[in-house]
DNA sequence: GGTCAAGGCCAG
DNA sequence: CTGGCCTTGACC
């Protein structure tokens, strides 16, 4: 039985189908570990002819081929084949994270299954008539995989030739390459896919539910993988997944008073070739937004802003959390579904979201009904003036390289998947930054999209109202002791508000028929919330 | 006809 | 049950 606690508690990602991959620095990795030269990063492919004679990461032994959806040994792949076709349940005596390696593989099924599909082995790629020889769907995904594979490998060759013969031009850009389309300053390096702990702990749970299936082709499972689908993947979605409805059922005490971090720790860096970090600059760096005050020294900030300061996750964490989700969904992976990862990944910020209003003052102290119904109405707003902040002070990109070497549109993502709405996003953009838009107007216009008092049959009108009151006032007050020279900034913010609402309400409508409107779409919070605003 | 990722076989 | 090797057959 899911219970608040291992919904809101955990610092780990719920993923939305199929595999699911949780960061958890805290557990043992079970991947190969990579032994790196000094100076290189860990999980480099090695300079082979191919860039293939890689290590199979269920257990690190050589790999012989494509099997199942990625290159993985001879013997994982029969293990994961034998697994699926006899339809297996296994158990871990141990802790369900046991380390699989080369030696130890045999020792427990389960954990060995579970890394499987952490790492991507595909339960649709098992054929449920067993029919011999030929092709599968997945062909031309393993050809495109080769060559990204090889193109990187030649990026890396040219990289090392310059380096070498000339080491003071490092860091200046290379002709040969590509731009580097990633996260720059504020995000910090994508990180090691240490995943397989938590996910392990709450594959364990018993109970399964048949309300739900993983969105990951499970609709097109055969029947003979869709028995492990659901022993595996299915349930461990259900059990990790608390939709809006859910939560109503939960008992408040739990609800309310279990702490919940809301970032990941840090997990070990992984370098991917494309991806280019830089130390992380903290806020406000060198914004064209002008200056944000010190909130804690400050003697002519609100309290009021104080308190709100006290909810917010940290900038770098937020970008962080972002990018090691982007990393685990397809490290490994020879390619994913875009449409699907940036669902996960919208999925996964409305766990943060909620875990952040339900830590606010105000919000808090509303009854979960309320706080339901003004999330509901609120997410996409508070999604995309988080991308705007990002963007205008932690240099959040437009998009990013994944680590199996595909684009990810992280705009696209803010705006729900409505590429089109890009120019509005750019003017609200260009307007916020043109008021020196800084922190604490990103705080309270949060809180102002969050507490609305007119959203239809909340309850407790009353609290919300004098709460958002007592915010716009600290905002007023705060504007004009800070921004003496823009006198009409405090309206100005609130007037973005309704440009933002504007986006984000084409942006719903898109992704609702996109999804919703899919019969066979998997039932997450972000599907949760869009139902609820259509009723 | 070659490739290679499926499934099958069978000694250990 | 494991895993190395074999057979198959769609795709190029």
């Amino acid at each position: 039985m899911m219970t608040a606690a291992s919904v809101m508690d955990n610092s780990a990602c719920y993923i939305a189908g199929g595999p699911s991959v949780v960061l958890n620095n805290s557990a043992p990795s079970t991947l190969p570990a990579p032994v790196a030269p000094s100076g290189q990063f860990p999980y480099d492919p090695p300079d082979t002819k191919e860039g293939i004679e890689e290590l199979c990461p269920v257990c690190g032994d050589k790999v012989s081929g494509y099997h199942y959806g990625i290159l993985t040994c001879e013997s994982c792949k029969g293990f994961f084949k034998r697994t699926v076709q006899n339809k297996k349940v296994y158990t871990c005596v141990a802790d369900r994270n046991c380390l699989i390696d080369k030696t130890q593989r045999k020792r427990c099924p389960y954990c060995r299954f579970q890394k499987c599909l952490d790492v991507g082995m595909k339960l649709e790629a098992v054929r449920p008539d067993r029919m011999r020889g030929g092709r599968n769907k997945f062909g031309p995904m393993y050809k495109r995989d080769r060559a990204r594979k090889l193109q990187l490998l030649r990026q890396k060759q040219v990289v090392h030739t310059q380096c070498l013969s000339s080491p003071q031009e490092m860091g200046s850009s290379n002709p040969f390459l590509p731009p580097v389309v990633s996260v720059t300053t504020g995000a910090p390096p994508m990180y090691s896919p240490d995943l397989t702990q938590v996910k392990q702990e709450l594959i364990q749970i018993p109970h399964l539910s048949s309300s739900t299936s993983s969105p990951d082709s499970s609709s097109s499972l055969p029947t003979t993988t869709q028995h492990h689908t659901s022993q595996h993947s299915q349930l461990a979605n259900q059990q990790q997944h608390p939709s809006v409805s859910h939560l109503r059922d939960l008992s408040k005490t739990t609800w309310m008073t279990t702490p919940h971090p809301t970032t990941s720790p840090p997990n070990p860096i992984i370098h991917h070739p494309t991806y280019s970090p830089k130390p992380y600059q903290c806020d406000p760096g060198p914004s064209t937004a002008g200056p944000v005050p010190l909130v804690t020294g400050g003697s002519n900030i609100p309290d009021l802003i104080r308190e709100f300061q006290t909810s917010f996750v940290d900038d770098k964490d937020w970008q962080g959390h972002l990018f090691n989700l982007l990393q685990s969904q397809t490290y490994n992976q020879c390619e994913v579904d875009l449409f699907e990862l940036m669902c996960k990944v919208i999925d996964q910020s409305l766990f943060a979201q909620v875990d952040w209003a339900r830590n606010t003052i105000f919000f808090r102290d509303l009854k979960v009904d309320d706080q339901m119904k003004l999330l509901q109405n609120s997410w996409s707003d508070l999604l995309l003036l988080d991308h705007l902040y990002h963007r205008i002070h932690n240099f959040l990109q437009e998009e990013t390289i994944l680590p199996n070497g595909q684009k990810f549109d992280v705009l696209e993502m803010a705006l729900l998947g409505l590429r089109s709405l890009a120019d509005q996003f750019h003017r609200v953009n260009a307007r916020l930054q043109g008021l020196k838009f800084d922190r604490v107007d990103y705080i309270c216009l949060k809180i102002l999209i969050l507490l609305n008092p007119e959203v239809p049959l909340v309850t407790n009108v009353k609290l919300i109202q004098e709460a958002r009151e007592r915010t716009r006032q600290a905002l007023h007050e705060y504007c004009a002791s800070f921004y003496p020279e823009y006198p009409d900034k405090y309206g100005d913010l609130l007037q973005t508000l309704s440009e933002l609402r504007h986006i984000s309400t084409q942006g719903e409508d898109f992704i609702y028929f996109k999804i919703v409107g899919d019969n066979t779409a998997t039932q997450t919070l972000l599907t949760e919330m869009l139902h609820a605003k259509k009723k």
